[in-house]
DNA sequence: GGGTTTGACTTGACAGCGTTAGGTGAAGCG
DNA sequence: CGCTTCACCTAACGCTGTCAAGTCAAACCC
C-alpha cells in the first residue's frame, strides 16, 4: 500500500493546508464570538489571538488586517441573510412576498444585532478580495437583487400606483424604511427621553402603511 | 471713578471666566471643524489642541473627555435641527406639516452629514451633564416632540386610519423611514454593487407613500 | 504690598491599540 | 542530509485617549 512520491507530496501539502485552514477558521470563530459579545470596535486583535492561544501577529498570516477579518465574517452573514430571503421565494403574490421579506429581514437584524450593525450600519472601506486577488461581488447583492426582483414583479403586474415605476427606488424605500426602524432601535433604544416602540411591531405597521400607500388599488 | 473692593473682585472673576469661556469656545470651534472635515473618529485630541496652540491635556480642563466634547457639539446641532423644525410650525394642516418636516429633516441631514452621523447613527454613551452635574434633557426631544405633536394632531382630527392611534408608533414610522434612507445613503453611497437613488427624491416618494397609506381618506 | 491660594495650562508619562520587521524552528523536499 | 519553506513568535513602532504632578501668573486677603 505504498504511495507514489507525488501522492505523498500532495498528501503532505494537503495536510499542511488543512492545518492552516483550521487555524484560519479558529481565528474566524474566536473573532465572531468576541464581535458578537463585545462589539466589533471593542474587540482587539490581541483578545482574538489570546482566545485561541496564538500571538496577535499570527492573525496577520491569515488576514491582511482587522478589516479583512471583519469583511470575511460579513460575507457569511450576508449569505445567511440571502438564505433567509430565499426561504420566502415560494410565495406567489409579489406584494405578500415583499411584506414577508420585510419581516424576515427584521427578524434577522434583531436576532443578529452585532452582525447587522456591521453589515448595514458601517461603511466597509476596502471591498473583499478573494485568494486570487479578484474583487468578490458582495452577496448582499443577493438579498438586494431578490428584493429588487420582487418589487419589479409587482410593477410588471401593474399592482403599484402608476407613478411608482422605478423598481430601485421602490425597493430602496422598503429597505430603507425598515432599516431605519431597526437602526434607530440599535442606536437609541436606551435613550431615556425618547421611548421607542417595539421595533418588530413598528416595522409591521410601517410595511402595511407603505404597501397600502404604494398599491394602485389598496385592499 | 474708583471701584469698590467687591466690584473689583467680581470684575476680575468675570474677566477670568470670560477668558476661560473663550478658550472653551476655541476648543469647540476647532473640534467642530476637524470633526466635519475628517470625521469624529479620525479626529484626535492632539489635533484639536494643536489647531488652537494648546497641549492636548488642556482640553481636559474644559471637558471631561472626548465624548463630552462630542456631546456638547451635538447639543448645538440638535437645537439647530429643532429650529429648522420650528420654522415649519406655521402650516395648519398637520399632514402637510408632517410632510414638510420630513423634507426639512432630510435637508438638514444631507447638509450636515458629519453631524447627522453622530446625532443619530451612533449611541452616545453617557448623557450630557451640565455644570452643576444635572442631567440635561437632550434637545433632540425638541424636534421629536414637535413630530409627535404633529402626528397627534392628525390623529385627534381623525385624518389617519382608525387602526393608527398610537402617536409614538406613527411618529417613529415616519422618523425611522426617513432616517433609514438617509443612513443607508451615508453608509452605502459608494457601494459599487448597489446603486442608491438620490436620497432626497427617495425620501419624497417615501413620504408620499407612507402618508397615503396612513390616511383614512387618501386624496 | 507681600505672602498665600487658586487654577489654567504644561510636562512627561501610562496602558492600550493596530500593525510590522526580523527571527525561530519544525516540517517538507531533493 | 543539507536546503528551503513558512506558520508562528519576539520585540518593537507609532498612534491613541487620558492622567498625576508640576509650573507660574493672576487673584485674593490681611
Amino acid at each position: 500500500m505504498g504511495m507514489t512520491t507525488s501522492a505523498i507530496r500532495t498528501a503532505s501539502l494537503a495536510r499542511r493546508e488543512r492545518q492552516k485552514a483550521e487555524t484560519r477558521q479558529a481565528i474566524l470563530d474566536a473573532a465572531r464570538e468576541l464581535f458578537v459579545s463585545d462589539g466589533v470596535e471593542a474587540t482587539t486583535m490581541r483578545a482574538i489571538a489570546a482566545r485561541i492561544g496564538y500571538t496577535p501577529t499570527a492573525i496577520y498570516h491569515h488576514f491582511r488586517d482587522k478589516d479583512a477579518l471583519i469583511v470575511e465574517l460579513c460575507m457569511a452573514d450576508f449569505s445567511a441573510l440571502g438564505q433567509a430571503m430565499h426561504k420566502i421565494g415560494r410565495i406567489e403574490d409579489p406584494v405578500e412576498r415583499l411584506r414577508r421579506m420585510g419581516l424576515a429581514y427584521t427578524d434577522f437584524a434583531l436576532d443578529n444585532p452585532s452582525q447587522y450593525r456591521f453589515m448595514f450600519m458601517t461603511s466597509l472601506r476596502h471591498p473583499l478580495v478573494d485568494g486570487s486577488g479578484n474583487v468578490v461581488t458582495a452577496p448582499d447583492e443577493d438579498a438586494y437583487r431578490f428584493l429588487l426582483q420582487t418589487v419589479a414583479e409587482g410593477i410588471a403586474l401593474g399592482v403599484y400606483r402608476p407613478e411608482l415605476t422605478d423598481a430601485p427606488e421602490l425597493a430602496q424605500i422598503f429597505w430603507g424604511g425598515i432599516h431605519g426602524i431597526i437602526s434607530l432601535w440599535f442606536t437609541h433604544a436606551d435613550e431615556p427621553n425618547i421611548v421607542l416602540r417595539n421595533p418588530r411591531e413598528t416595522v409591521r405597521t410601517m410595511c402595511d402603511a407603505m404597501i397600502r400607500g404604494s398599491l394602485r388599488h389598496p385592499t
